[in-house]
DNA sequence: TTGAAAGCGCTAACAA
DNA sequence: TTGTTAGCGCTTTCAA
């Protein structure tokens, strides 16, 4: 490193131009000759020189950066520990990218409740991500009506003044009962917490999978975490013996939490217990027997987040859109 | 959100005092009368008024935000979506938080190889925390030989001039070796790439506990994947059939791997082979059986991580430092 | 196709 | 304890 920092009038010096023509030269600008920006962008290069980003946001009154927010319930252990949320993050961090944005992580507990303030009219970022509607929506639309440029992983069925998208947890959760049913189940239990919002329509998926069989509903409400689910199993069995034979769990960590607490009591996956997830994270194809999984396609989900935030970026709007769902059919549910 | 997006100079005006009063107050200077400073305070919120960070920025030549680089082998699938990085990167989020500091998730596929520049030279971030040595720690190197803020999860046992910080990975790999002999295996695989920093480090240690014991070392050498972890011990045995009776993996996730292997040959764990992983990810406990590991300390690792990162950016040194392990003995490893 | 110059909003040195 | 003021490094309008 040299012992004095470049700055932008020094290589305009040493390429005998003008500030104006570097500035633009290194921002691509097609009003300056191809040549001259090549020859200049070169010269940045062998100096070590990088534009003063503080400068330019200040000036350009633009970060190219987007904040991203886990928003966990707080008092609930799913958090930032969640494989599946982070793996959202880490296909968004992608996404974004690809578009030459830079990623702020933070999380619900750091920017406080005011967002729009912490993240825009600070101007630390353009515009939010927020990954995971919470049970309480307040603060997201708090943001969405005081104009932030916002849009959240969720459920696109949620009715809001921001663009949701996600997958179709009705259809979801309609899938993995509709094939519990077909399997020979007829007493499946929904494992998870009906009034968190995604999951809520997994539960009415599971719903309407049951009334047209004319089976019938039972719910363990618990946290979205394993442990939860493991204990919620056991307490179960505990007082009422083997009272069903398939689950339809919220998430795969809570399908392995409750799979674990069936095969410590040597209760039979699938034949005693069918089982299918949610999520179809890493491990559900490791564990034994491999979990039966609702497969979302973050991928996809993410580059249309940030779609759809960059149009709102250049004052479009945007609407809330449902990204595709499978089946994924493992060990644990067949027949 | 108002009509107008207020300035420093507004807000002044609003209070009728200066605007460096204002600046200092809202930046909690100490020669400002707690009083005025209170009130000022509390003006800015009502009036929902932020400081422009890039103004400040540009201002104070300091940016409050670090760099995180998840630094993964290219070529190997681990990555982005290793439930241990992934870990480390959310403690590290929250230490950094602690301090005030923000956070800029990068992959070092955005970075470039130039990281100085990117990062540093054009005020992005004012330091750089790497999440893994990965195999080549040229381009660390390269960025902290040019004066670059640089501090790197890995293991502090490799010679550097930057402070890396992670578990004691020698005594980790003997800690489960030695747990796995005293059990009574005889015949002990190590499972993952000694290449590796991290993971040779850990090698080292199984060959010292298996050398204590007289027994022989055999190594299945596999990326850092479950499902390389998977094929690699379905090859071992068909090639060679049950020719061991313990397993020391390089992770949990390639300890997941190998279990699901043995599982679907009814090769009883740990009956028949006994397992320990490392890392101590969320599924270890959930697995069934559950799986041994060794345990890193991410929190503490974390926060000194972020204490040493702090300290070079006051201009004094810091060095290497390990933290501690500790084995959690679970059912893969009982007898 | 390029240059001159103003100014983005803040902080801190200096003055009071 | 507070105010005045210069200037951080860039982009962009206007002019050539």
């Amino acid at each position: 490193m040299n012992n004095k920092q470049l700055k932008l009038a020094d290589l305009a010096k040493l390429a005998g131009v003008s500030t104006s023509t570097v500035s633009r030269a290194l921002n691509d600008n097609p009003l300056i000759k191809k040549e001259t920006r090549d020859k200049l962008k070169q010269l940045a290069k062998q100096h070590n020189f990088s534009l003063n980003t503080a400068a330019s946001r200040l000036r350009s009154q633009k970060t190219n950066v987007v904040a991203v927010i886990i928003n966990f319930d707080s008092g609930t252990e799913q958090s930032i520990n969640d494989p599946f949320l982070l793996k959202v993050v880490g296909e968004i961090n992608l996404a974004l990218n690809k578009q030459g944005l830079e990623l702020l992580l933070s999380n619900s507990f750091m920017a406080g409740d005011d967002w729009a303030n912490y993240f825009i009219n600070s101007r630390r970022a353009d515009g939010i991500i927020v990954v995971g509607q919470g049970k309480d929506p307040a603060n997201i639309e708090a943001a969405a009506n005081a104009g932030v440029p916002l849009v959240v992983w969720g459920d696109p069925k949620t009715p809001s003044n921001y663009p949701i998208v996600g997958s179709d947890n009705f259809v979801g959760g309609r899938l993995a009962t509709e094939h519990l049913l077909a399997g020979g189940a007829k007493n499946i239990v929904f494992l998870g917490d009906p009034g968190h919002a995604e999951i809520g329509e997994r539960y009415r998926g599971y719903l309407a999978a049951l009334n047209t069989a004319n089976a019938i509903a039972n719910v363990v409400s618990i946290d979205i975490t394993s442990s939860a689910a493991y204990h919620g199993i056991n307490q179960l069995l505990v007082a009422k013996g083997l009272c069903f034979d398939g689950i339809m769990a919220c998430s795969d960590m809570v399908a392995l939490g409750a799979m674990k607490a069936l095969k410590e009591r040597y209760i039979s996956i699938p034949n005693d217990v069918a089982l299918v997830g949610f999520d179809d994270i890493a491990m559900a194809d490791v564990s034994h027997p491999s979990l039966s999984s609702i497969k979302q396609n973050t991928q996809r989900a993410s580059v249309l987040l940030v779609e759809k935030l960059l149009a709102q970026l250049q004052g479009q709007s945007a609407k809330s859109q449902v990204v595709e769902i499978e089946l994924i059919n493992r060990q644990s549910s067949k027949r």
